[in-house]
Parts: C-alpha cells; structure tokens; sequence
DNA sequence: GACACTAAAGTGAGTGCTTACTAACTTTAA
DNA sequence: TTAAAGTTAGTAAGCACTCACTTTAGTGTC
C-alpha cells in the first residue's frame, strides 16, 4: 500500500497525529516504529526521512499534545467577576476533564495519559501544559474568588488561590484517571456524570462557598446549556 | 559474582523485592530482564528458575505491592467516632500519600508509580489495591461522619460518604504524583508540609466540615505528634 | 573426620526474534 | 528533467528466554 502524496510539512503533521494516540497508550518504549508506521500509513523509513529518531517524534506528539484553544474557555473569560462565574469555571474544569469534549484536538482519555505518562518520566509536559493553559484561567478563577468573598458567598481559605484551582484540578484529573481502562478502577456507585457534579460539589465546598451560594449557583442543567450538550 | 545461596522461597521474595522499584520507576517494558537481574544480584538464567516470565514476575510484585499493615492505620481504626477522629483520619490520607512514610514495605513513590502504571494499563493493581487497603477505613470514616452530622459539625452532602473519602484521597494521589519527577510539576508556592496542610483544610471543607469544627479538631502539631515524626 | 553421593541452587553461553535505524533504489508531480 | 516523496531490503544491537553445565549444602557410610 502506497501513501498518497503530501508536502513535507502535511507529511509531518499527519504522522505526530498519527503517533499521538498510541504514544499515549503504550506509552514510549513499548510503541514501535512499526506501529507507528503503520498508524501513519507509511514506511518506516519515511518515518525517518521527517524525524531523526523515535525520541524525536515523542518529543513533537508533546509539543503538539499542549495546543489547542477551547471556545468554552473562551466564553468563560469573557464572564464578569462573580461567584455564579466561579462556579462556572469550576464546572467547566470537572466536565472537560471528567465528561471530556469533543472539540479539542486530542481526545480527554488521550491527553490523560499523556500528562500520568509524563508524570511517571520527567513530567516536562505535564509542567508546560499547565504552563500554558493553566495561567490564563488562573487570573479569571482569582478575581471571581474576590469577587465572591466580597459578596460574603465565600469565606477565605488558608490555602492559596493557585492551588485552590489546582486541587480541584488535581480531582478532576484522577477522576478521570480511574476511567481510563476499559473497567473503572474504583466504582463511585453513580454515573460518570452524576460522579462529575458530586466533584462540583466537593470543589466548591473545598474552595470555601458558603452552602446556600453553592445552592444559588450551581444549577446543573443551566451549566450544561451554557456549554452546550454533546 | 556468584550470588549467596539461598532456598526457593527467599531467593523468590529477594527477587520480587529487588524488581518492583525497577517496574515502577521504568515500567513494565523499559524494565530488561538483564536490569532485573542485576537487581536482584542473580543471573538472567535463575530469574526463570523461579518466574516462567518477565510477565508472571511483573504480577508478583503486584500482588506484593498490595501488602503492608500501617501500624498508624490500626491506631485510627482504634479510636471512637467523632469529628475529631475524622480530622485525624484526613490528615493521615494526605500525610501519608503525600509526604509518605518510612515504616511501609515499600516506599511511597514506587506505589504511585505502580498506582499511575496500573491505570495507564488495566488498572487491576489500583483495584485490588483500594479494595484492599479502602475498605477497613472506609467504614471507619463512615460512622465518624456520621457522628460529626449528628455533633452538627458536619453538613451533610449531596456527595455519597464513600465518594468523600475517595475524592480526598484523589486529591492526595494527585499532590503526590505532581512530586514524582526530580523537579515538581507543578508550583505550589509552599513547601511540601505546608502543602500537605493545605489538602488537609480543602478535603476537610469539602467533606462539609463547618469552619469552627477545622479551627477546633485539626491541629497540626498535635496530629503531627500522634503520628510520630519521623 | 574423610569420603562419596545427591538434589537443589546457580551460571555462561548461547537461541531466534524484534528493535531502531539506514542505504540504495523507485515513483511522481511540477 | 529533476528534486522531492516514498519504499524495499536490509543492518547491528538488544531483547526475552533456554540449555547444558557447575557449584554447594546436606546426608549417610566407613
């Protein structure tokens, strides 16, 4: 089977593409360039003509795993500085992690393994992915959190604004984590989803929302709407 | 090098041990039978006297990694429910997850890492595991909770109690993978401890700890004490 | 205590196969 | 016509695993 002929860069994107998933299943050392060949398309040679050496490739697939802009996101900075906003924000981090979306570039399950897999190495692309998408919902995420404390639905934490953001960060993640094989590592007695608004629940609380804001707030089905079923 | 002789049994569990910070630092197929052997001080040839395969060694240390009684777990199981022993058995989630302890046969980090490994895989590690190790705290925690309820120090909440204990422990796993590489992934602008203290008021907050019962059972010092530094 | 005998513990030197990677060649679009 | 895109058919090295062999601790015999 011959490839259908594309320019060097086409060529090249096709096959970090390709590379991606099985990367991030298998991780590195048990993907071989014949597989990784053969999910491109092409010889293994070919493989070589584009990247001097297996190494060189994982390293692409990591660059190109941090890209991608949300349009979700997008609409959450644009929010006023609010409590109902916090919510907002926080509800996004749990369902993009935990339900995933569809409009990234890479599958959630895909850039899961990718960040534990880095994790277990030099976690290089765990550190430049937060890097790059955490700090831009960090400022938002911080005036929403005066902006709640001010309005009296927070009380202040003795734990950091950043890493407020970053343990309910850290839930959704391994959340998601024990979804990752085929049978859930543990069973939360719930569906994915009703799991997904329990961790909103325990974030919020976490962060230091006052119940009766949290119940004024959080309203499952407006949240949804506003993201847009898929 | 001629390796000291030693019946089947020890020359088993030698073996065994030497291999599982070696799977859990490199993976299962980055991990060389001639690295394993090395390890383990014995030739290639003796390592499938005693395992058939890589594969079957590679189950061993799973099933040894589930091992270990935590004197300090036994301690907590001990004591009466309250919302005091709640605040205890949080922190002792965080503390031992997240800053680790000497007395385990195996030390924290390698667990992680087969923990991580082991839901980039099946997850039947991480299953067993929390099978194994959950369930005696979880029943503890249980009627704790409930004590807390009925002392009106705890909201109830919309989040099962078996989900409250798993996200605080998520939150832990999460802390703790983020150390895992020479250079934390992530910046948590405190030391270690002090993050530690941290997860313990947000996990706390988030199980529906009112305020004025942290500020009242949770004491660092003293929790610090019970468990004995180290 | 010196001796031969045995079964288990342990090893050196391979096996065939797979791996990452390459050199020499062919195809194709401009 | 030509340069880039692509392939076939390898290479040496490393892999999991095996076979034929050696070493050693323990036992009974004289």
């Amino acid at each position: 089977m011959r490839a259908k002929r594309l320019n060097c860069e086409e060529r090249k994107a096709a096959i970090v593409k390709a590379a991606l998933p099985l990367f991030a299943r298998n991780g590195f050392s048990s993907t071989t360039t014949k597989q990784l060949a053969k999910a491109a398309g092409v010889s293994e040679a070919l493989l070589y003509k584009h990247f001097p050496s297996k190494e060189s490739l994982y390293g692409e697939i990591q660059t190109y795993g941090c890209q991608g802009c949300d349009p979700d996101l997008q609409k959450l900075l644009q929010l006023e500085p609010s409590t109902s906003s916090l919510v907002y924000i926080i509800y996004y981090v749990m369902r993009s992690n935990i339900l995933g979306r569809s409009c990234e570039s890479i599958c959630v399950d895909t850039r899961h393994r990718m960040i534990l897999n880095s994790c277990l190495e030099d976690g290089s692309f765990t550190r430049f992915l937060f890097h790059n998408r955490f700090s831009e919902g960090l400022n938002k995420i911080m005036v929403c959190m005066d902006a709640a404390i001010t309005a009296g639905e927070m009380v202040p934490s003795p734990v950091t604004k950043q890493n407020l953001l970053l343990f309910a960060h850290h839930l959704a993640t391994m959340v998601a984590t024990m979804h990752l094989p085929k049978k859930a590592v543990v069973d939360y007695g719930a569906t994915r989803e009703e799991v997904m608004q329990q961790t909103v629940w325990f974030a919020l609380r976490g962060l230091g929302l006052k119940d009766e804001a949290i119940k004024r707030h959080y309203n499952p089905k407006a949240l949804a709407l506003f993201f847009g079923e898929r």
